[in-house]
RNA sequence: GAAGUUGUUUAGACGGUCGCUUGUAUUUAUUUAUAAGAGGAAAGUCCGAACACCACAGAGCAGGGUGCUUCAUAACGUGAAGUCGCGGUAACGUGAAGGAAAGUGCAGCAGAAAGUAUACCGCCUUGUUUUUUUUAAGGUAAGGGUGAAACGGUGCGGUAAGAGCGCACCAGUUUUCCGGGUGACCGGGAAAGCUUUGUAAACCCCACCCGGUGCAAGAUCAAAUAGGGGAGCGUAAAAGAAUGAACUGCUCGUUCAGGCUUCCGGGUAGAUCGCAUGAGAUGUCUGGUAACAGGCAUCCUAGAUGAAUGAUCGUCACCUGGCAUAAAAUGUAAAAAAACUGUCAGGAACAGAAUUCGGCUUAUGAGCAGCUUUAACC
RNA sequence: AGGCGCGUAGCUCAGGGGUAGAGCGCUACCUCGACACGGUAGAAGUCGUUGGUUCAAAUCCAAUCGUGCCUA
């Protein structure tokens, strides 16, 4: 049985952790995203997404966040490891449709995949 | 039909699956059930308040704001109804609309002269001269040109030429009388002086208003670290008389301090409260031209904090484009176009609560209604 | 969320009612055997945008669009 929950345990959520990742993490490029990895201390994949203000008004961020999420909920169980991953969205996403968005996922944790796993 | 103008409504609907946030109940260690979950602007942060803390006897100065009238409101720079001005053929729109006869400043260039008035060309008189031209003294502001703006306008009289110098009419100013209006103001009359430039969104004057900071306000709990205060234990050994403090004018000398435990106070990280029952919403009645106010009934309707309200599928509805065509109706000599139906593809604006309300401003899809102007047809 | 600034030549900045300026850069010519330096001349601006006040607005006022900073 798979379990879609994706809870707040799986989110990356105070500052201080993401002045770490960025500091220690190592980064993976995308067309979209970068995606910023580094080892975690629990057993779990956590994500911390980074949307900043040049890619668009509220409305267009909230959205990607929401798609990422999405994403996120439904794949977990097929990345395995204890990773704690920051996704750093590029201006280019702004305005793409969902299934755009989510090949483009497919394809960065695939390369994440193929280095680490 | 077209163009315009004003007001108003709405922000696709329903269902399935997988999720997110909060409340309640239940189990218990995080399951299960159930309820609720963005806007007309949530935006800009341009005003006004509530609320919190700080300051404060009272008054004034400085500084800032507002500025026709009456009303509404918790308050406002907001709104309603009017007045006057301006724009528009009209519907209608729009105005920071007090004071320039309190004072000061400014008005480039051009022009004679930019506010005390003055005199370039011109007009007229007198003197010199045979005459013209020129020139000197004086009187003028009709005419000319400049400028955004030139010191009332028109006509008649008058004069050497002219001039509110005089008169008539008109415009305007001040004072005043009568009538209407709560008032801004409107209508009518009289007198005076003959006429006063513009700018206050320049300083300023007058009237009224304003203490400051903002939920990252503020309150409570409270790891750690540094330092502070109290109490207790120890001051044994080693090292040292170097350091600080007290006693003393100074020196000698004597005493205390350095460590550990615990309590108090303080408040950082962090957590909780503030935090949603309110100048509340909906319906209805009454008062008022209206803004709005009051009564009654019903309802409880987001609360996150790297920040919840999403993804996907189906059905229906709307718009655009392509393709296909049965039947009926209109019309025609015939066709085409439009419409209907089916199917395919695409589209569906602006935009996301962050303490809460009242406005303003800006962005924006679609619909409905009233009114105005006008073409064509009947 | 709240608060505070700045938009002028390609760049850095003056100008705060009377019609647009400085430095660097650019172009042409002179100088030099040639280059640099130097000299002379020139071009380049809807003063972020839209309204209003005024005879006249880069300047005053209002709205708006960018852009930066502060409060953890």
């Amino acid at each position: 049985m798979k379990s879609y929950l994706f809870t707040k345990t799986d989110r990356i959520l105070k500052r201080s952790e993401f002045l770490f990742l960025s500091k220690y993490g190592t980064k993976i490029h995308n067309k979209l995203f970068i995606a910023v990895i580094d080892k975690g201390k629990i057993d779990k994949i956590r994500i911390g997404i980074t949307v900043t203000k040049k890619v668009g008004n509220a409305v267009v961020r909230n959205r990607l966040k929401r798609l990422i999420r999405e994403y996120f909920r439904l794949n977990k169980d097929n990345i395995s490891g204890n990773w704690n991953i920051n996704l750093i969205v590029k201006k280019e996403a702004a305005g793409l449709s969902s299934k755009l968005i989510n090949s483009s996922l497919h394809t960065l944790f695939k390369k994440i995949g193929k280095e680490y796993c």
